[in-house]
This record gives structure tokens, C-alpha cells and sequence, in this order.
RNA sequence: GGGUAGGUGCCCGAGUGGUUAAAGGGGGCAGACUGUAAAUCUGUUGGCUUCCGCCUACGAUGGUUCGAAUCCAUCCCUGCCCA
């Protein structure tokens, strides 16, 4: 994916040239320790869900230049945690996690991160599960080997707190960087695991371990956060109408993906290019400048390129094809969505314009079909419908599909049986 | 444990017996303009509908009333203060 040779580069200098090292400990200590020797780097993913979405995107990029500089990347998948789930239920009940669920979830990570890291060669990645070993840990033992080292007042001091302070801190909460703390320290033990990367948001909690780490052992150890993805108006980005934007091709299709980068603002190219793609700095720099119009050829590459990422060739290139035949009137509906029309939606070979909206989820609901229709926002085969009752006859068509559009950007191929 | 303020639609937030599917803002969606950008303007934003209406909804459950988001009771949850 990358002709970069990355064998004499220091991954602090990668990193830094990529402006991908939000907040780091240590600094100094941690450039010549990477200098100087290969170590282990860990991240970790909470497997709640059973895909990884945009918000592990830039620490798994980060993993992945670790990698590619010779250092092992650690995933970290914290089913222990999951198993435990949120007893205090606040804003976004966690449900408690099966087993079954957890290994299950765990699966799809590793197919998922198998896109960045390589499971092969002398550093290749490794997956651990911190149920393996918080699972059986003891209550006191734990608070009074572990639990002395951490003061109140300064873990209240720190900014992930200070908001939690307002609305109202649990216990949970706070023990939760403790388990984090632990986790690190657990790796450094085992592994030897000196490292610990993540977002942004995370830096108390990594902070919290290195500390750990440093009491216990008095020896090194060392985290770093990437900057969280932040669109224009300082919201995570990935945030699509349907929640998250994922990784696994069933939750989000590969076109979609692909249309959410092709349509970033401006101001966001420079970022996306350089955080999440592994073109070379020059070639970013170079299309992040294009102005006006020309500015679209760089979010076509940047689109292509993260979608070539996570969902392969293959499905970028349709992505692309489609989002050309649907922008740039090319008459090639080959890769369109599609959606499949069948005997039991249609009557008399006709189906009203109502049900094809809300059966192939153009539409939510018929009440909300209607409005689009009456504000002119439907079109079959790039003919505005202007009636809420309009029924279409399949009869009337020359092939065995026609195009249904919304507004500009959303459209599917409605195939059906001659 | 005591006191006190609250829990409203995707989010924030007004409403404190009837004209309330619920002001206002944010966000979303659609339209105009454009570069599949931003900004701006317009419309729209619970569901069903033969467009007459109907159903569901203001933490939960009961009650008062012709009528309740609004009053009463009990319960659940949250903030703040005291212990």
C-alpha cells in the first residue's frame, strides 16, 4: 500500500512530520528510546460494538506507522471491561456483554484492524484481552497494592474529570483509569510494552499508567495522543445520519464511505490527507493548496484513497465509478446501490411512489416520503415526481431498473424482474 | 440520611389546567445559489391517512377533571447543599 521505505526513520520523526502527536510524555526520553531500540506499542479498543468506526481511524494509522518503523503493535481489546458494562447506566446505558458477544466482536476488530497492521513478519501485531487477567483480580489486593498510588485531588484535577464533575462523577468512572493504569502495567510487565498511544480524550488515563508504571518500576515508560478528528465546527468527525461512520462494509457500504470524504469541507483536506491516507508529505501538501474548483480533484483522491484502505481496491473503484456516473453523467449505473424489487411489494406489476421510498430506505417514513415529494426532492430516472400518489408501473420502463434520486447526493438503483 | 432544584421532541430549552404535536435555538432533510465545499436565503422536521381526521408523545404508574406536559399520590432517576 505504501513504497515508503521506513526502515532508517525514526517513527517519532514520522509521526511529528505528519503532525499526528497531539500530547506526549516524556518526550525526549521517548525519542531516544524509539531511536534506539524496537519495543512494543499498545492501543487499546473497547469491543462494545462488533465493528471499529472512525474514531480508531488515526490511532490505528498511528499503530500502523509503529509497524512500518519495526516496533510491535499491541491491540489491547478491553473485554474485561466490556464484561463488566456500566453499572451506573448514565447518558448511554452500556449493556452488559456476553462472552459470546465479546469473542464474537473481537473476531470482526481483528479482521477489521487487519487492514492497518500486519499480522506477519518478526513485529507482527498481536491482540490481547484484558479479561485474561482483570477478571481475576482481587478487590483488596488490588486497592492496596495499586490503589495508594493514585491521589484524589489530582485525578479530579484532570480535564476529563472536570467536566464529569459538573454532572455528576461515579465511582465507575473514576475507577476506570485505575483499570486503564492497570492495563498498561500489566503489559509492561508481561511484554515489556513501553508504550501506550490513543486519542486525544484518553491523555489522563494514559498519563494515569505511565505514572503507575514509573512508581512501581522507576524505569521507563511513555504515551502519546493523536489529535481527534474535528471537522470545522470542532465536532468529531464520522458522525453520519445513521450514527457512526463504520468500518465494516455492512453497517456503512463502501459508497457511502467513499461520498463521505469526497464531500469534507475545504478546510478539512489538509487533515484528512495527512492523517488518514499514507500518501507521501510532498503530494499532500501539494493537492491540500488547490483552490477554488480544483480543490475537488484532492477530495477524490483523498475519498479513494481512504476507501481503498479500509475496504480494498475493489470497492473503492466501484465507489468511485458510481459517485462519476451519478456527479459527472457518465451513464453507468453498474455500481450503483441497488435495491431489489419483489413480487410481494409490487401489485398488478405497479407500486406507489410512497412504498418504494420507505422500502428501500430512501425514506424513513411515508410521512416524511411526502415531504420530500411535495419540496421536489425525488426523481426517477431524473424526472422530478411531483404527486404524493404517483404510482409507478414497471411495465413502463425500457430496462429492468430505473434510478431513484434524493436531493443531490442520494440515490439506488431499483432493479426488478421482467 | 436531611434539605432543595429538576426529569419536555435527535440535542439544548420555553411552557405550569383547554386554541399544545408542544415557543425559540442547534442539528437533520429538501429547495435556491454553487465546486458533490463554505456562507447565505427558503421550506420542512412523531407516525398513519381516502387530507376528513386518527393514533402515539412531555421520567413511570395510578388518581382528580368535561379536559392534564401543566393539579394530587406513589415510585424511579439526576444535580446542588448539609451530614
Amino acid at each position: 500500500m505504501n513504497t515508503d521505505n521506513f526502515d532508517n526513520k525514526s517513527i517519532y520523526d514520522v509521526l511529528k512530520e505528519r503532525d499526528l502527536i497531539k500530547q506526549i510524555a516524556f518526550e525526549d526520553e521517548f525519542k531516544s528510546l524509539v531511536k534506539n531500540k524496537k519495543t512494543f506499542v499498545y492501543l487499546g479498543i473497547d469491543p462494545t460494538a462488533d465493528s471499529i468506526h472512525i474514531g480508531h481511524f488515526i490511532p490505528l494509522m498511528m499503530m500502523s506507522y509503529f509497524q512500518k518503523c519495526g516496533h510491535t503493535p499491541v491491540i489491547l481489546v478491553g473485554g474485561g471491561t466490556a464484561l463488566i458494562g456500566d453499572p451506573s447506566g448514565k447518558t448511554d446505558m452500556r449493556k452488559m456483554l456476553t462472552k459470546d458477544d465479546i469473542e464474537n466482536n473481537v473476531e470482526n476488530l481483528k479482521k477489521q484492524v487487519a487492514k492497518f497492521l500486519s499480522f506477519e513478519g518478526d513485529n507482527k501485531a498481536i491482540i490481547v484481552n484484558n479479561a485474561d487477567w482483570i477478571l481475576n483480580l482481587n478487590y483488596m489486593e488490588f486497592i492496596r497494592t495499586y490503589g495508594v498510588h493514585f491521589n484524589i485531588n489530582r485525578m479530579l484535577s484532570a480535564e476529563c474529570f472536570k467536566q464529569r464533575m459538573e454532572k455528576g462523577l461515579t465511582f465507575f468512572e473514576l475507577n476506570y483509569m485505575l483499570m486503564q493504569s492497570y492495563d498498561f502495567l500489566h503489559l509492561y510487565e508481561t511484554m515489556n510494552c513501553q508504550i501506550e498511544i490513543g486519542g486525544d480524550d484518553q491523555w489522563s488515563n494514559m498519563l494515569a499508567g505511565v505514572d503507575l508504571i514509573r512508581k512501581i518500576h522507576k524505569s521507563g515508560s511513555f504515551c502519546l495522543t493523536c489529535p481527534l478528528l474535528l471537522n470545522a465546527e470542532g465536532i468529531k468527525m464520522g458522525k453520519t445520519v445513521n450514527g457512526a461512520l463504520w468500518l465494516d462494509p455492512k453497517k456503512t457500504s463502501p459508497y457511502e464511505f467513499y461520498q463521505y470524504w469526497r464531500n469534507i469541507r475545504d478546510t478539512e483536506v489538509y487533515d484528512v490527507l495527512r492523517m488518514l491516507t499514507y500518501l507521501p508529505m510532498d503530494e499532500v501538501k501539494r493537492l491540500s493548496l488547490l483552490e477554488g474548483e480544483k480543490i475537488n480533484e484532492a477530495k477524490k483522491i483523498a475519498a479513494y484513497e481512504i476507501t481503498k484502505l479500509i475496504h480494498g481496491k475493489e470497492e473503492a473503484d466501484k465507489a468511485k465509478q458510481s459517485a462519476e456516473a451519478l456527479f459527472e453523467n457518465q451513464n453507468n449505473s453498474d455500481n450503483m446501490p441497488t435495491f431489489n424489487l419483489t413480487d410481494d411489494m409490487l401489485s398488478d406489476n405497479t407500486i406507489s411512489i410512497l412504498d418504494i421510498l420507505v422500502n428501500s430506505k430512501i425514506s424513513p417514513s411515508k410521512s416524511n416520503a411526502r415531504i420530500l415529494i411535495e419540496q421536489g426532492g425525488i426523481s426517477i430516472n431524473d424526472e422530478k415526481v411531483t404527486d404524493t400518489k404517483y404510482v409507478i408501473n414497471i411495465d413502463n420502463f425500457n430496462d429492468n431498473y430505473f434510478i431513484l434520486k434524493k436531493g443531490k447526493k442520494t440515490f439506488i438503483k431499483i432493479i426488478f424482474k421482467v
